[in-house]
DNA sequence: CCCGTTATCGGTCGCACAAT
DNA sequence: ATTGTGCGACCGATAACGGG
């Protein structure tokens, strides 16, 4: 009951084999085959790279491990915020040569053919006119090298391609003997990985929204990172997706569509299950943060009536989470100590989890006290009220309404099936007058 | 450290594509 | 408005010049 809520995401993981332990060693063993020194290599050339059969590790394949790996990075950003570069920008500036530790073996790229153009008629011209202006200068022989023979202008043109070829096997050089990247050279090649925040890691567990229709899901399964690249059909994917999408049977595209559904339905018991562990202020702000869209009559649901008790989370983590926020120092971001707090609540044994599993029982119970008692202060509209948009609370207040509104039945146990009848249908009559407040519990 | 010039690289963003 | 892909547009930094 009370598993990790952080695995709520990951529910497939056992049918898989892709257990949190098993992710690790995955990652691991990626490590261990990378070539020592180059740390620099960019994501895309770094990954062709990988040996998946050297990487492969029991139970296993090479082409599992590769799969696997393509979903995790999918989640991952491999760019970095604002936020993130200013904190990487604090710590640069502890260094006291921060803007000057340029290495100086560093090759310097040479000027374009119009800027050694323009740099030798200006120190020409300013040995014999002293004191002349430099911006007129730069703008006088920008337009007069545009006025320069084809020949010319193909002499200085050559002239640069050359340098620029020595610079870049300098520059290669350079790369090679330091351990760095080499720059990437043809812009064709030049290929940009997928930006999404598919959610910030802060909150791996946050629900990630299914596409809208059946449609889109048919796209997504059909795309690389989940069939492993091989359809990629470069920049018309879309178009011939939606080829096959018109070749599949009517039968077939329900499918799709009922899956989709099915999908959407689990995402919002998801959503609400993650935001109801938090108070009104912080899902407000992550609603926000997110641009959730969620129907206001779902909001008006989770909306906390002035003095309600807050159900308290079903989790054991969550208490556990608390604990640590107690101790730890403010220092350390947010998601960071999250992380820690995931690390070594998976690491805890069974007793230990039970202590926070009974401080969540513990609660759950004074909460099935403290809801009658707020309940009962509400107005007989309010508590209807209340009932239609929480529906899920009858399972408190059930005791209390039926002591209050049948308190005669407490006693009566061998009633016979008529008057039980007679009953339940008056407890509808009045369930109806008060705002349908059994309509949900039946 | 600014002006003013240009080619290059790295990296981000917007867009098209079709269906619902 | 969304689904994934990849192209092109765009931005900033970079080099040299030398006087204010």
């Amino acid at each position: 009951m009370n598993e990790v809520v952080t695995e709520a995401g990951e529910s497939g993981a056992e049918a898989t084999g892709w257990s949190q332990e098993n992710l690790q060693k995955l990652l691991a063993s990626m490590k261990g085959i990378l070539p020592k020194d180059d740390k620099t290599k960019p994501y895309k050339k770094g990954l062709k790279a990988v040996d998946w059969d050297k990487v492969a590790f029991p139970p296993f394949s090479a082409g599992e491990c590769q799969e696997r790996w393509k979903r995790l990075v999918r989640k991952m950003r491999r760019f970095r915020t604002l936020p993130e570069l200013l904190d990487e920008a604090q710590e640069l500036l502890l260094n006291p040569f921060f803007d000057k530790n340029i290495h100086p073996d560093l090759p310097k790229p040479p000027n374009p053919p119009k800027m050694t153009y323009i740099r030798k008629c200006m120190s020409r011209y300013a040995r014999k006119n002293p004191g002349v202006n430099v911006v007129l200068m730069t703008k006088t022989f920008s337009k007069d090298y545009e006025k320069l023979s084809d020949k010319k202008k193909a002499k200085y043109a050559k002239k640069y391609r050359l340098a620029f070829e020595e610079y870049s096997r300098k520059m290669n050089k350079f790369c090679k003997e330091n351990n760095l990247r080499v720059p990437i050279k043809k812009k064709k090649h030049k290929k940009r990985v997928t930006l999404k925040y598919e959610g910030d890691d802060k909150d791996k567990d946050f629900p990630r929204e299914p596409p809208w229709h059946g449609f889109g899901l048919f796209i997504s399964e059909h795309s690389s990172g989940v069939t492993g690249g091989e359809p990629s059909h470069g920049a018309s994917f879309i178009r011939v997706m939606s080829q096959h999408w018109k070749e599949l049977s009517e039968n077939e595209k329900q499918k799709y569509n009922k899956r989709c559904a099915q999908m959407k339905r689990e995402y919002k018991a998801k959503l609400i299950k993650y935001l109801d562990r938090l108070d009104e202020e912080e899902k407000q702000q992550l609603i926000e943060e997110k641009e959730i869209r969620i129907p206001k009559k779902i909001l008006d649901q989770h909306k906390m009536h002035p003095g309600e008790p807050m159900m308290p989370s079903r989790s054991g983590f969550i208490y556990f989470h608390l604990d640590i926020l107690k101790h730890a120092e403010k220092s350390m971001p947010r998601k960071e100590r999250f992380e820690k707090a995931r690390e070594e609540w998976h690491k805890f044994s069974e007793a230990k989890k039970n202590h926070y599993a009974k401080i969540v029982e513990e609660n759950m119970r004074k909460f099935a006290e403290e809801l009658p008692a707020w309940f009962q202060t509400l107005s007989e509209e309010e508590q209807g009220d209340y009932l239609r948009k929480k529906p899920d609370r009858i399972v408190f207040l059930q005791k209390y309404i039926d002591e209050k509104r049948e308190p005669l039945d407490l006693h009566s146990d061998e009633k016979t099936s008529t008057t039980k009848v007679a009953t339940r249908a008056s407890a509808r009559l009045r369930a109806k007058k008060d705002g349908n407040m059994f309509k949900v519990h039946h």
